[in-house]
DNA sequence: GATGAATGAGGTTTCATTCAT
DNA sequence: TATGAATGAAACCTCATTCAT
């Protein structure tokens, strides 16, 4: 059990640093001297440590994919004999999903907002992993109607629909009206994970039986 | 026997270059050279019609914004007296927006996913018009709680669903998953119009009544 | 006749310090910041008339390749009717491009000292000009060969001989021994373009009716 | 089971892979990563065996220096009773010469064209080792012209012709005309050795016993 | 209304060199 | 003897902006 070494603690500070940057302000906005200004180091510091400042971002694009799609991927299991059964499973979900993006706000400002644009590169990683996300929830949505529990209608369009509905509540409760990073979510994670697995399956109409 | 291009021809000009350009690349990418050159004037050309590259955009922002209001608030004739005479609604006033968003799709590229991080002004003009959509949204719901239509439970939480769903369903369908400046919608208006207005009022299970 | 725009000047300016300091110091010592300094403008001006660094060098020896050519090409009257006209001719044609080395020593600094391993371009361009200058020679002796003024020997060979003796006798007669870009020439052009001519026909032991 | 490579390898090695890309980029282009790089170890090693990447390049210069000398001086038996005596005496200086060219081509490189302009101090390791070469020539045709068997005219001019079609000779042997360090020479040691020989007495026009 | 030419500030990156271990 | 990590200085180049004409 060895103590971190020097190295890695001050290429941990670097990706902390510009995550945190990028975040706020975007990647052009993102000067590699304010990096390295925030973790008292020289740029040539940050040269030895990086290629490039691009390799930074995509480094970070990619770890933030990794666990975020592993916490996709965990959820779901498969009990679903009613449309409730499927409400509650998806609060589940919802519920991990929104604990990992809380956890990981800086990450998921770049990946909802404040990526697109900055460079071709950047974009593919953004829109990949984005992708991805849809893929899962389609998946969920094909899973029920393959066992009859939804109807077998414009799958595509209404996986769509719940994964823009998701993302785009997501960026809401994080970030509020108005893209704050300082931001501070007015709701729980758990009210928010329930009513949008009510809103998911009901709509605005609801379920008939809520309180 | 050069056409008499006068200085209004030019400016338009420029702000439909700019307009492109920011769009598929982003402000900080966009470079007043590249706006000039596609318009074949000079920098200093530039710099006569706007005080800088940033009141350019924020006027590409402010009109973009009176227009989308405009279109915003025609619609939603008031005759709701069942759920199905909202969902009525909703898919009319859909339609509307639908329409004004597929005719200005640069517009939207930067409003819903190219402009945040660029500049705080920006940042702001971009939050400003998302919030009155959402206030437009929520006043629709308000009135229907008001008149006993829906449940009067989180409006705020259920409008910003709303909001979400209806925005990123939007880029969705103007950009695809990958935000490709290039891509073509694949379902007309009128068939997104209807799907979402269902799914606004009854969720993935549906209305019981579908086809 | 109008007077020369300021930006030629500053552009042939530039050019002429970029030349200046080549020579004297190599292309990768050679900074642009110091290029513009003894113009008296700033960096950005340099880049406004040049794309870069090495599109400069390569300009300015584009243009040194083309007057070189030019003057190496005028020269050779062909009547030729013992070996003594041919020392005659050449040493006519030497007396012409020693004044031309004589009025270019710094483009004659680049191309026979300065330049090589600065950039695969300019190595080339070097390459390339050196190369059209050994051409003219070899075709020179293939025709005295043809009408049997020379044995028709290891043409190739000798060629090789007559071109690096005259570069480098070149080299010595602007720089000296060690290669000073402020040497002053010990020898006019007249003796030294009829000893090149003897020594090109005779070699060290002469023609026999030397003085 | 790492073999014992002691420092004289290591520091071995850094001069071998210094003098190769050195040759091959010249010196500003080639970088001490890259040095240190092919030999397998760190930049603070390099820094162990040398004080700076300069004094890395004069030592080269140094030693190699040593050994051309030696070769240089070590000819030119005095027998000389006629012209066609110091035709082979020549002939055979220049092939004990050629040889240590041919297998010292990197060193060469840097002497004949990839040195100048580097550093103030790397060009006068150079010119100070080209001269010295020079003044073995010219001692030697000092020696012949007291002997009685050249003439007694401009000996210091002769002595530059000889040098400079030597070394440039040199050079397009082992480079061709394109300063290509990969290039094969064209033409055998000993067949240079004597055309060079038979030039530098009789010049293009022979010495009339030729073959 | 527009141009040609220039500025100034700052950006990313490079590279020889150093120092604690 | 050598390494891993860092420094400092400076290089090339970019770009929004300006100004005389």
């Amino acid at each position: 059990m060895k103590e971190p070494r020097d190295a890695q603690v001050t290429r941990d500070n670097l990706i902390r640093a510009g995550l945190a940057l990028i975040a706020s302000q975007g990647y052009h906005a993102t000067k590699v001297s304010e990096i390295v200004r925030r973790c008292g180091v020289t740029q040539a510091a940050f040269y030895w440590h990086f290629p490039s400042k691009l390799e930074l971002v995509l480094e970070l694009m990619a770890s933030g994919r990794a666990t975020l799609l592993d916490t996709l991927r965990r959820g779901y299991r498969d009990r679903i004999e009613s449309v409730d059964d499927m409400v509650e499973n998806s609060c589940r979900w919802f519920t991990d999903l929104l604990r990992y993006c809380h956890d990981n706000r800086e990450y998921m400002a770049i990946l909802l907002a404040r990526g697109y644009g900055a460079d071709p590169q950047i974009d593919r990683a953004i829109a990949d992993t984005r992708t991805a996300m849809y893929e899962v929830l389609r998946g969920n949505i094909a899973r029920a109607v393959d066992l009859g529990r939804l109807q077998p209608q414009a799958t595509d369009l209404r996986a769509a629909f719940v994964h823009r509905l998701l993302e785009g509540s997501i960026e809401w409760w994080l970030f509020g009206h108005d893209y704050d990073l300082q931001h501070q979510p007015t709701v729980s994670t758990e009210v928010l994970a329930r009513q949008l697995a009510e809103f998911e399956f009901y709509g605005l109409n609801g379920s008939g039986n809520a309180g």
